[in-house]
DNA sequence: CCATATCGGTTTATTATATGAACCAATGGT
DNA sequence: ACCATTGGTTCATATAATAAACCGATATGG
């Protein structure tokens, strides 16, 4: 592996879970030599990508991201459309919304937004991870994913998160086609044992997804009512966010 | 000079006013090899940290950032909190403001807001670069930066960006003392021709200068009343900021 | 319509750079 | 007082980065 890539990898083990990591502790979770580690994460603290704090000298995300991350935006916003439409989505439904995006064979957690209308919710961590096959937002991704990035995801072998998580690749190939036909796709308890989940996708410039739109609520809630609501909510707002990125919906390539 | 590093500092060439650059540019901006230039962009843009778009295959940054901005943030939440008060602010005053961040030696504008009071108004860019020595907000983070830095912003030669602007090492370096007693930073003209500026700093946990806030408006427009209360809101703004922050200012060191 | 320039990308021998075992000094718990 | 950790450093060795030349494709311009 490159050194640049060592380098970025060790930037992957910081978690909204595991904000802060010590030398050592990146060395035993990269697997990487302890004086690598140390040059690969000055460079890093060089540049701002990482900082050191406290006593311990432990490291963290540094400033510098924050930078690229405002470049960023200030050419695909996805994130400053996403929150807005996540907020009145949220307040819509009454339940906990989000919106992921991709990067390369990753799909993480944007911005999200919790409803005040009940007291038991769907809770999201920041910069989150979610599985593609496990999650409604990553089923609704992958669907309009190019084939390499399909197959390079279901030929790994793909973690049982619950009794009910669907780990056959076949199966899961299967609802990606009934995904593509009904708009929107759905997991419930596939990725948390009492979250019940739909997603639509979400395309910026060309056609390309970029990332996923979901409500998540409680199992127990979901009545045949609420479910409605959230799959035509889910869809439009998605198809509303699609449209303020410049978006489109493919044509789906094999219609009569 | 080490392969990450080099790495890194080709995210440096990207800007609002150079959002997306091509390989053959980026070669000859960063002055290394087209070859070079290529592997490096391969393995940041396998991690998300660039990416390639449209037919001329032009680099910009990717969506992977985004995922490291969320992470800072959850922690540091210096852009979130700013957003609010540097639009309040832009109400109250009339002018343009914006709240500008510190990584490593660069200081960097993380957001700004303008008011519509006025037809003419300083405009800003998407996170732009701020030279220490010349900018209001540069010599506020400056004032209570540690020696190291100062010392290492002072030593290389300054640019002369209008006729105002102060280059002399020792007079930025007596300013700083009079800013450090007086609680706000001040340049007319330094920057850019017309634009007159006052800024305080911001600090995070452990009485570390983090950024700073500033107000800038038309020189004509800045008058002895005008003048006064930018002073006086922000300050006050900028010590809310740090409050928010869970900093504190400094205890100046050298008082009787 | 052909000649030329420029683009992104690739190859390969050469060389500079990254690596990791062993080693400090400092801290903290038992 | 001791042992186990921590972050950080050293230096001979080996691996990975480099740069010139090259390729095919696309524009550009006379």
């Amino acid at each position: 592996m490159g050194t640049t890539s060592k380098a970025l990898s060790l930037l992957r083990l910081f978690s909204s879970s595991q904000p802060e990591i010590g030398l050592t502790e990146l060395s035993r979770q990269s697997g990487m030599n302890k004086a690598t580690v140390y040059r690969l994460m000055s460079d890093l603290a060089k540049h701002g990508f990482v900082e050191q704090v406290g006593a311990d000298r432990m490291y963290r995300i540094g400033s510098g991201v924050m930078r690229l991350a405002v470049l960023r935006e200030a050419t695909v916003p996805l994130r400053s459309i996403a929150k807005e439409h996540v907020r009145a989505l949220a307040e819509e439904i009454g339940e906990t919304t989000h919106v992921s995006q991709v990067s390369g064979d990753e799909l993480s957690t944007l911005t999200y937004a919790y409803s005040a209308k009940h007291g038991t919710r769907v809770t999201m961590e920041d910069a989150e991870r979610l599985p593609f096959h496990a999650t409604s937002s990553g089923l609704a991704v992958l669907t309009y994913s190019n084939a390499a990035l399909v197959d390079a995801i279901l030929s790994k072998p793909l973690d049982k998160r619950t009794p009910q998580t669907i780990v056959d690749p076949q199966q899961i190939r299967d609802e990606l086609k009934r995904i593509s036909l009904r708009g929107h796709a759905e997991s419930v308890s596939g990725f948390e044992q009492d979250v019940h989940s739909v997603a639509a996708p979400i395309f910026a410039g060309g056609a390309t997804v970029c990332g996923a739109l979901a409500i998540a609520a409680p199992v127990g809630r979901v009545n045949g009512a609420l479910r409605s609501r959230m799959i035509a909510a889910v869809q439009e707002r998605a198809r509303m966010i699609t449209d303020m990125m410049g978006g489109a919906m493919p044509v789906s390539p094999d219609s009569a």
